[in-house]
DNA sequence: ACCGTGACGTGTC
DNA sequence: TGACACGCCACGG
């Protein structure tokens, strides 16, 4: 991480570090960054297009939606990546929100 | 340098 | 968690 890094980068960095399994979302990571507000880690992620090794589907709004699904080719890959990792998702929403909830304060930093 | 835009969140009803 | 206004801030035009 240095000063070169742009914003998005911080996002991806953080975005790579959510466990399989688990989601977060675009407030918990603005928080812990301290830099910028949700809609910037949505502007980010949204940039990232193309990106394998950014799980972007882990990112889900404050009420488990999954508002960034009309983003992904198609838009269903991300429900079915999230059920395919063991999290439930019903009608574009993640079921039992809470219980898979991941904050970045809990990442592993190496 | 101004303005619209957006994968959001909080407060209020 | 229904609806809506408003704050948020980097970026492209």
């Amino acid at each position: 991480m240095t000063s070169t890094n742009s914003y998005f980068e911080l996002v991806y960095e953080v975005t790579r570090n959510i466990p399989k399994g688990r989601v977060t979302n675009y407030g918990a990571i603005a928080d812990f960054l301290s830099l910028g507000s949700a809609r910037m880690v949505g502007w980010a992620l949204n940039q990232c297009h193309g990106m394998p090794d950014v799980p972007a589907h882990r990112v889900v709004n404050r009420l488990g939606e999954l508002s960034g699904r009309s983003h992904f080719k198609p838009p269903t890959a991300m429900a079915s990546r999230l059920r395919k990792e063991g999290v439930k998702v019903k009608e574009d929403k993640v079921v039992d929100f809470e219980l898979v909830f991941w904050h970045p304060r809990e990442m592993n930093l190496e």
